[in-house]
DNA sequence: GGTTGGCACTCGGTATCCTCGACTGCCAAG
DNA sequence: CTTGGCAGTCGAGGATACCGAGTGCCAACC
């Protein structure tokens, strides 16, 4: 598609708008790189590069910077599996190996070591809970009322639920649903059970079912941890735009959809109008799937502007999944 | 202190750099306010005014704009009780009688409702766990080593941590200390236990020690939310004032500390260098604490720029802060 | 004596103009 | 195909002038 010197120009001038974020001229380039050719030959191929689309120039007089197909290209071609420093690396080796504790927070605080590490806003989605095995569940009655079910699950995350129940039911009643349920789901994953069979006892019933349906709409809730916020202030100098992107950030479901469908289609980058998420177009999103035994549990995804760092993020996203995925592997 | 006149003009001053952020000149005080005196005179006031320190003028030719100590006479002496719109109230009172579930869940969507009626950050600092009564105290095995301790406290919130178990504890020895835990805590206040009579067993009693230490320090970490934190991006324009209170609202032990300092001095206003945290000391802070059965379980608060709608900012929190409370007691 | 209209003065914001410099595009020569 | 050269373009930044909002002060007035 592009022969070598393009190829190399083109690198050479995402990499130089990366870390300048200023529009770079053909006599950078020249001087700068590798490239042992002038300064002419140089916009002869830009004015190239231009017309297929890979650069754009703000203004006549300024130089180019690159477009979301420059960026494409780049980390496609051009971005060499790169190598964490040791620092990195040795920062989320003990990281991992000082995690312990309640699993929501490993996760918030895997945000936030993502934030740190790449001076991006960070997101970390939780393992689904419907896919592990069940430890323990049980009722707990908090009023006349209501109760509380509370799920723990293998990997160590635990999910509660008030539900209502009928003002007459015994403390009795209460605790044979609740054995019942510990019976029939313990050692089970979520997902696996459809239905309970039935105790016999049809209020005993009603209170499994009401429990279970509870359960199951909380245990889908992705957990969602976005982190490093403030990064973006720090990225972008318009501040409509920075207004924008928080105000995105904060919606959610918006992430959740955004890094879920990105995973989903295979892909480790998203360069900002390929997600799809119009108000975050400036933004670029690189993930990586966290996986458990071959089983995809979560999303580990770091958010900046087009103009990231790809390989150091591609890289911290990586280790950072991979270690995670160890972490919940062993737990 | 002040008379009346200048009083009034004071107040003006204020809700009218409130509702336009410019600086206020004499002439708009004295044809739009009810004080039927000319600009002139208005002006000599104003003069004075500033002397005493309740205004500023950025330069010379440019009018007044309230200082910290102008907002502060403001909100004593000026801010009447400020009731709430119906349609806030009706807002208000639709959310938390909608609300239900997971008490976590609700305060953080509390913090969204704050953010959504007031335009500002919100932060709600839930109920600190010590306090509540304790339903179920419960050990779950995760792994050969690892066990979870699961506490649910009567207002429905569910904490737990996991802990550390010798390999060789059997199953059996697992469950009798769940059950001595149980029997020795259930009823309890977190607050009241201060250590576990021994079990008779050494390795029970080893396990259980863990698990109170654990589930102790893990109920005394204030759960905080949060929100709307680019709500602050719209409030102020100088992107590196975004920047820097982005960044300190990011470290929620700040926030924690700032909001608990203020509640327990007995304040519901801190107006900008009052609360003490520099980097924000472009904002204010309007908190109220969270009351149930005369106990002090919570606060809620929003966090905006100095020139925020106190009025209706501390009608919000008030009448917030209070259903809170009063859902909090029913659970 | 407090209040008021008037007036000179100040100063930030905006518009205009200019220059400078960093580019590009093109062309003709190598 | 490459290269040096050159004219042309356009934004950034600095200087200048003007306008308007607002102040401070003072003398006159009630």
């Amino acid at each position: 598609m592009l022969d070598d010197r393009k190829t190399a120009i083109l690198g050479a001038v995402v990499q130089e708008y990366i870390s300048t974020a200023q529009p770079v001229g053909s006599s950078h380039i020249a001087s700068a790189s590798g490239i042992g050719v002038s300064s002419a030959t140089v916009r002869n191929e830009m004015a190239v590069l231009e017309q297929e689309g890979f650069l754009v120039s703000p203004h006549t007089s300024a130089g180019r910077i690159p477009t979301d197909k420059g960026y494409r290209f780049f980390v496609d071609h051009l971005a060499q599996p790169g190598r964490l420093d040791a620092i990195t690396t040795d920062q989320v080796g003990a990281f991992f190996s000082a995690a312990h504790g309640r699993l929501e927070e490993m996760l918030h605080q895997t945000s936030d070591l993502l934030t740190k590490l790449t001076h991006n806003a960070a997101v970390v989605l939780g393992p689904k809970a419907e896919a592990a095995v069940i430890r323990s569940a049980q009722l707990v009655r908090l009023s006349a009322t209501a109760a509380a079910v509370v799920f723990v699950f293998g990997n160590g995350s635990v999910d509660n639920e008030v539900i209502e129940i009928a003002a007459i039911t015994t403390d009795e009643t209460l605790a044979s649903a609740s054995a019942h349920l510990a019976g029939r789901l313990n050692g089970q994953s979520l997902m696996a059970v459809s239905r309970l069979v039935t105790s016999g006892d049809p209020v005993v019933d009603g209170i499994c079912d009401a429990a279970l349906e509870a359960i199951r709409a909380v245990s889908t809730d992705e957990h969602v941890y976005v982190g490093g916020a403030s990064a973006m202030a720090a990225s972008f100098d318009a501040v409509d735009v920075v207004r924008q992107v928080l105000h995105t950030l904060e919606q959610q479901f918006v992430v959740v959809s955004l890094v879920r469908d990105i995973v989903n289609r295979g892909m480790s980058v998203a360069i900002g109008v390929e997600h799809g998420v119009e108000p975050l177009s400036a933004c670029s999103v690189v993930v990586a799937p966290v996986v458990v035994d071959g089983e995809h549990v979560g999303s580990v995804g770091v958010l900046g502007p087009t103009r990231m760092n790809y390989p150091q993020a591609l890289a911290t996203v990586d280790v950072v999944s991979q270690r995670l995925g160890r972490r919940l592997g062993e737990g």
